[in-house]
DNA sequence: GGGATGGGTGGATGATTGTCAAACCATTCA
DNA sequence: TGAATGGTTTGACAATCATCCACCCATCCC
């Protein structure tokens, strides 16, 4: 799973930067299916599935029994599989889905997940 | 993950009979993309593709390399979330896609995956 | 400067998983 | 009856994973 780099200047000039995730050519589903085949990543999927910015803090999503660092992990999970990018602004992290990228990769396959995750159990 | 219970008497009367599965109605989706998110069990769904009955023999699927014991685990895998369904016939059992069921409870979804597991890498 | 804040890192741990090997079971066939 | 066939089960083992905890790091603000 190859992950571009991301300059290390970003925290020297203070700019805004990206987290390190895959170029969109190279987005696997397998990597994809195996990150929404949890209960967590798939619930952060579908929060944010309105196309906002979202702030790393799951507060308001059901997951406020996990530990700081398992959210944490479970994003990161996410980005390197593709499924979201990151912007760094600040002492803040802005999560956002990929879903041009993913359109463009899998059509159709974004929004028959979420219409899927939206169904009732 | 609730398993709807077979009949043992199939054996005794010789009959057609189902491998354990879950009700259409019981399908998860995470389960089913936890299923789905391994290359051996995404390889089998996309041979399957053709809804046709299936021997459990990976011959010419680029599985040669596997256990017969392994392949059968990652079956059980795709048949316990529903995926495939398994009829026994004598000491044969025949796998085949789910697709109505599939198609019922998440409407699009198995066309975006099948479409894009034959993407090229 | 110094505390508070948003968030990630690294280690530890228990659970799950993918794989193989060997034994097993029912069926078919000679 | 005995051997071959198609497939499953069980056990073992290494690898991965989800989770927590303690600590760290940079930024923002008083």
């Amino acid at each position: 799973m190859s992950v571009t780099s991301v300059t290390s200047a970003a925290s020297v000039m203070g700019g805004d930067e990206r987290l390190p995730q895959p170029a969109a050519a190279d987005i696997d589903l397998v990597t994809v299916l195996h990150a929404l085949g949890d209960p967590v990543r798939l619930t952060l999927l579908l929060s944010y599935a309105d196309d906002a910015e979202h702030s790393c803090d799951p507060r308001g999503l059901g997951l406020e029994h996990l530990h700081k660092s398992t959210v944490s992990h479970h994003m990161r999970v996410l980005r390197e599989a593709g499924v979201t990018t990151t912007r760094v602004a600040g002492r803040n992290r802005f999560v956002r889905l990929r879903r041009a990228d993913l359109d463009t990769r899998f059509p159709g396959l974004l929004d028959a997940l979420l219409a899927a995750a939206a169904t009732p159990a």
